[in-house]
DNA sequence: GCCGGCCGATGACATTTGTCATCGGCAACC
DNA sequence: GGTTGCCGATGACAAATGTCATCGGCCGGC
């Protein structure tokens, strides 16, 4: 029998880490040697116990789980990275694929397939569940420039385009400018809802 | 030893609801007799199995945590509601008090704590996790009347006046009204953000 | 070198939105 | 019976926003 599969588990649910370092220690194969409530505690966590494959939440205090698999990435190339995640949006997936993440699976499935894909992730192939996979491919890629993702970032909590136009340190004529622009390429009719589409496709 | 008390666990994410299952099941006292992931489908067991306590997440397909304890309130009196959240908002602890709910957590909790807050829920007492609570209190009441909450609930998309007129079947003026009485009860600048402000407080 | 695209800006214009005063109807409460 | 508050509406006005044309500068590709 070859070495268990070292674990390093990150999520800031504390029940749901807990919960899964039970059922995954439960498995032969797989043991955990590590958890994290946090991104850079995961980080430190990591660095510490030079886990074969890393677990991480998309959503955490400090880094999400994106950014702790950037620097993993270049800290720990030996550690596989894989995200787990409530609901994902299109736009992560490609972000996580970028960062080198190697799978990337909702939290809609069970511990044993978690398991499963921690194996598949462990031997060097990738798993992206296919319904994540669907909705990216069907979201395409962001048709927006850098700058009217920036301003429509900035447009999100419903700011009026003066305080926009501020902190981007922009003429209001060219934030509405950008804006209109992006509205009409997201076929939104407003500001508002044109940064709810670019925000649910992950292009924010 | 008296009986053991008998668990419904509804949560739509797989991993979470059988690890959870699993963790409580190595509590001699507690005993999982049924799970669900939406919730038209935890009504349907509680039915069939009639559990002491259930325990729902905040957000399920179909209808969510609060809703089923309403519902249980009037079909299972004899069963005590806890809801588990992720990310907890003000106004949702009021509407789950409302709705007779007994018990209150984050899932930053650990299954132990969890646990124990499930006995105490059984033996009628109650329990709010004190952050939650304090985020209540602080958020206070709501200072906006029926139609400027429905109203604001229709705006929260980004929708254009004309259109939640329509949806709401009143005059564009008389949203227009109630958007900024709303708005300015809110302390925010347009109907955008006094949306957003209504919903992370829950009063809407 | 020319062209196309993005950046940043301005001006003009129509539309949408926010704000205010005002009205009538209705229900609750004193 | 009078007062108060919410509902639904209208009109008027100012401010914010969306839309369009246009400009100059810059960079990359052909």
């Amino acid at each position: 029998m070859t070495a268990p599969v070292r674990v390093l588990l990150a999520d800031d649910e504390h029940l749901i880490r807990g919960a899964l370092a039970a059922l995954l220690g439960l498995e032969d194969d797989l043991v955990v040697v590590a958890e994290a409530a946090s991104g850079p505690e995961a980080l430190a966590m990591a660095r510490a116990h030079r886990p074969d494959v890393a677990v991480l939440d998309l959503q955490m205090p400090g880094a999400d789980g994106v950014k702790v698999a950037t620097s993993l990435r270049t800290e720990l190339p030996a550690c596989r990275t894989m995200i787990v995640t409530g609901h994902g949006r299109p736009g992560h997936l490609k972000r996580a694929l970028a960062a080198g993440v190697r799978g990337f699976v909702p939290k809609t499935v069970s511990a044993q397939r978690l398991a499963e894909i921690i194996r598949t992730v462990h031997a060097g192939n990738r798993y992206v569940d296919p319904e994540l996979a669907a909705d990216a491919i069907s979201a395409g890629d962001s048709p927006l420039t850098a700058r009217e993702a920036e301003v429509l970032e900035l447009a999100v909590d419903g700011a009026p385009i003066a305080e926009i136009a501020e902190r981007a340190s922009l003429s209001p004529g060219t934030v509405r400018n950008y804006l209109s622009s992006a509205a009409s390429k997201l076929g939104a009719e407003n500001r508002h809802t044109a940064a709810r589409l670019a925000r649910e496709r992950g292009w924010v």
